[in-house]
DNA sequence: TTGGACTTGTTAAAAATTTCACATAGTTGA
DNA sequence: TCAACTATGTGAAATTTTTAACAAGTCCAA
């Protein structure tokens, strides 16, 4: 099939499907059905089909699909099958814990400098890592080759922040600060805040009751 | 309108509608319309009108919508008037990284008890709170009121985590473990992995270069 | 080598969501 | 009080996404 608009559910999709996928691998499982895989992520077999159709054919009739390689051609698809480096402004409590979470590593992203404006953070060494005036991103993303750009500062900083990350070429936003950010459209930006699952579920709870 | 089923689109942009709320509050702006709010929170018009009229009408004809009074109506629509006493599961890094995020108490959700089964754990205080085996969850959540269970642990202890909620009548769950639960159907699950952020991201870069 | 049991990839149908368009209602100024 | 404006709430249209259905490819046993 190889389409080109491709809907944003389908890559959330695919992010659960590499996790279950990585799941089953360490289980034991080297073949899997679309119909199994379905039940595990609690979602529509042809679903599933449909998903992967949108970058390929992946599975073999009759047969399934082999589940390392289809975990490798998801992260292809998604072009995570290798290190994307990234660029961390605000090093308050949030950058702090973002900075200590190994996952990034594991996952192919390299939080390879931090940025803050605070005068007293400054020069600080964390994580192996100085703290940096993000005046110097313009200069040092070129030459780190940093490509994403990770906003971790109180809310009415995330805008200069960003300023800073377009100024510097960065290629793609996330953002932390819980408010929204104008950048040109050819910059995707993703908003994360994790309370948005806890208001579901809060939600969800307080219909049931009713 | 006050209709039965809501999409779940629906309450993720409840949640933006929200935070930009807040955020103009702040700015001084006391009414606002549909057509600037959704300038700003980069949506259409008519979705943000009808995202509202699930719940009811907040709006005025001719005016708009007063801030102050849309946030408390939104709230009250998605049931965080209120608040949310939760437990917390796995005490690792993501446990203490949630565990010391301030936002929680904030927004109106309060980790009251925290546990762990790893023995060197148990019993350490953390944040003014002692860290306790999950099998006193039990006993411990009708006590406490405890509503909301988020679970923390590496993605193979997840489903006994998430058993143990169960069988302490828990509502309600938030898993931040990458593994996949199961539960009866009428308690609500949340995955949280803010990587499905970073994969967006990617993919969108690596789209774009193409 | 053939037939039966499986499972994918894909087209077509169904369902859900988003957008449009406008009647309705409130506000302001003359 | 009326006319001109503004902006909501909502039914209908357009679009998107999901689900169903099935033809085609694979495997295995007889």
């Amino acid at each position: 099939m190889k389409s080109e608009h491709i809907p944003k559910a389908t890559i959330g999709r695919l992010a659960v499907y590499i996790q279950v996928l990585e799941n089953l691998l360490r289980d034991g499982n080297d073949v899997i059905s679309s119909e199994k895989l379905a039940r595990a992520c609690s979602v529509n077999s042809s679903q599933i089909r449909k998903d992967l159709a949108y970058f390929g054919e992946f599975g073999v009739r009759g047969v399934g699909y082999y589940v390392q390689e289809l975990i490798t051609s998801i992260k292809e698809s998604l072009g995570i099958n290798r290190v994307w480096k990234c660029a961390l402004i605000g090093v308050g409590n949030m950058g702090n814990a973002l900075l200590r979470h190994h996952d990034f590593e594991r996952r192919g992203f390299h939080i390879c400098a931090a940025f803050d404006c605070d005068p007293d953070k400054i020069g600080l060494e964390f994580e192996g890592m100085e703290i940096v005036c993000p005046t110097h991103l313009k200069e040092q993303a070129p030459e780190m080759g940093l490509e994403i750009g990770i906003i971790a500062t109180p809310p009415d900083r995330a805008q200069r922040a960003a300023n800073h990350l377009l100024d510097a070429n960065i290629k793609g936003i996330i953002n932390f600060a819980p408010s929204r950010i104008n950048v040109p459209p050819h910059i995707p930006v993703e908003y994360v805040d994790f309370f948005d699952h806890l208001y579901a579920v809060a939600f969800q709870i307080t219909l049931g009751n009713e």
